[in-house]
RNA sequence: GGCCCGUUGGUCAAGAGGUUAAGACGACGCCCUUUCACGGCGUAAUCAUGGGUUCAAUUCCCGUACGGGUCACCA
């Protein structure tokens, strides 16, 4: 592959959703520019005027944006090569597609939409494919400046050659040759002499340098005629890389009905960005070694076309998950902590606790940001509990040794000072306390949990727990606890 | 339907004629442990199928099945 002077480009519609499968082609094509010390470049593809969705190309620089891959030329920041909003380049394709003509490369077609409509109702019940009959392929030139003259509305079309074959090579699939008896003579330039999409593309991508065409693999059939443009025009033919498609299951792509095919969905579900962008990476490419965690820059050091897949991959939310998770583990706890927070919040209104211990007992628990509202909810309010709750078979605990548990560790924790309520001052007192009374720690460290959330699971254990509520709080529960066990007994 | 592409455990996948067919997630079990996790150890589970070629095919070739893509004045 060559990697001099590459330049890639992401060009996407703007639909107001960035689809993971998108994001991920945007991904490899930024990889693929930085590993080479190439170009990004953003072309917004906006031609359809029928489509437009109010806001949309601000989702693509946001979700770009947070992602980081950050483009070198676009529509925001110009460049070289502008614009890089397609609707705005409007006016120079019809000077290409007339070029075209000249060659002999493209003609003049002044069929009808109803015409077609016929002719392929024709074809399809005769079971053939349906295709450009080439009507006006090969009108007399008078013929064709008459019509011209006259204003009869036309489109400018491809001349495929009648026979021979096309081969176009792509960095993963590698050749691949077709009879061009099986291309049709495509729109070039439609009547209200705007490009088609395979036109633009070809034209822009040339004009802006483009070298390397990442793409999703359903561009694949439309390749050869895509060479046999460059061709036409003399034009040097990019490198393509098509990459295969992202599904939900063997039959069905990822769709929006599953509520997890856009980027956005995954960042409201508590997904971290670096988590998101490595589980995408990782369906549908392979990276040589062990490793399994990346981040941007180590995507960009580790990536390697030949790792990338020809079949299409199953999208696993339970993976993501995974990878979200260890994602979790490995950042430092200052950012993990700036991340927690507001979910905290959610549930945690309480100022007076301490947060760095909550922090600590959440982050190696974690596995997607989105569950922590639920795993703070008894720090605000103790809710009801059953004295079942102390029950546990290995320690061996129960509602009848919580009681004298609990009844040997409230003086304990009572005469903790004020200043020396830490997580570790409170473990060396407990601890003495299990020392001194010979029992396991369970019996009673798993009482006090209890009675300290109500809850059955928690983040962190009994000692945790005391440092995160507080003196006062935590020994208002042990109380509270003592005085259910004691009217139960 | 024509053409094009693909098919290794449940999922992502390594593998490039000779391998005990990696690894990860998930599942299950064990260890650690103050719950739940983390961490550690282990178990089960894969070459779609039929023919070739070859001393030897997951690997190369052909067919079949299955899946996907594409056949617009959409992008």
């Amino acid at each position: 592959m060559n990697t001099e002077n590459v330049r890639t480009r992401f060009a996407p519609s703007p639909t107001g959703f960035m689809h993971i499968g998108n994001l991920r082609t945007a991904l490899y094509t930024y990889i693929i520019a930085k590993k080479y010390g190439g170009k990004f470049i953003l072309r917004i593809e906006d031609t359809d005027q029928g489509r437009f969705v109010e806001g949309a190309t601000e989702v693509i620089y946001d979700t770009l944006r947070k992602c980081g891959l950050n483009w070198d030329e676009g529509p925001d920041i110009g460049g070289p090569v502008g614009p890089y909003v397609q609707s705005e380049r409007m006016g120079i394709f019809k000077q290409y597609a007339e070029q075209l003509v000249k060659s002999g490369h493209a003609y003049y077609c002044f069929c009808t939409k109803e015409r077609m409509e016929q002719v392929h109702e024709e074809q399809k019940a005769k079971g053939i494919t349906p295709t450009y009959d080439r009507h006006c392929r090969d009108l007399p030139k008078e013929e064709v400046d008459r019509l011209l003259a006259e204003g009869v509305p036309y489109v400018i079309r491809q001349k495929i050659p009648l026979d021979g074959e096309t081969t176009f090579h792509d960095e993963l699939y590698g050749d691949i040759t077709v009879p061009n008896a099986d291309l049709d003579d495509q729109i070039l330039l439609k009547a209200d002499g705007m490009p088609t999409y395979n036109f633009a593309n070809v034209v822009d991508d040339h004009l802006m340098g483009i070298t390397h065409v990442v793409r999703g693999n359903e561009y694949l059939s439309s390749a050869p005629k895509y060479n046999l443009l460059y061709e036409a025009f003399g034009w040097e033919i990019p490198e393509y890389i098509h990459v295969e498609r992202i599904m939900r299951d063997a039959t069905h792509k990822l769709a929006k009905r599953d509520g997890d095919a856009y980027f956005g969905d995954f960042v409201e579900k508590g997904y971290y960005i670096p988590a998101i962008l490595n589980y995408i990476a990782l369906l549908g490419w392979a990276p040589k070694g062990e490793q399994e965690i990346f981040s941007l820059d180590e995507l960009i050091a580790e990536f390697d076309i030949g790792g990338l897949s020809k079949s299409p991959a199953i999208f696993d939310p339970v993976k993501m998950t995974a990878i979200n998770a260890e994602w979790l583990r490995k950042i430092s706890h200052e950012e993990f902590k700036e991340l927690a927070l507001p979910y905290i919040r959610q549930t945690c209104k309480r100022e007076d606790i301490d947060i760095d211990v909550l922090v600590k007992t959440l982050q190696p628990r974690t596995e997607l940001l989105s569950d922590i509202p639920e795993k703070v909810d008894f720090i605000d309010q103790l809710r009801e509990y059953d004295n079942e709750l102390f029950f546990n078979k290995k320690m061996k605990t129960n509602a009848e040794t919580a009681l004298p548990a609990l009844q040997a560790v409230l003086p304990v924790l009572e005469g903790i000072a004020d200043g020396d309520w830490t997580e570790e001052k409170i473990h060396a007192a407990v601890f003495a306390e299990i020392e001194k009374l010979g029992v396991k720690n369970g019996w009673v460290l798993l009482p006090m949990r209890a009675a300290l959330s109500g809850k059955a699971m928690t983040p962190g254990g009994g000692i945790e727990l005391a440092a995160i509520l507080g003196k006062t709080e935590s020994l208002s529960r042990i109380k509270m606890a003592l005085e259910k066990l004691g009217q139960q007994n």
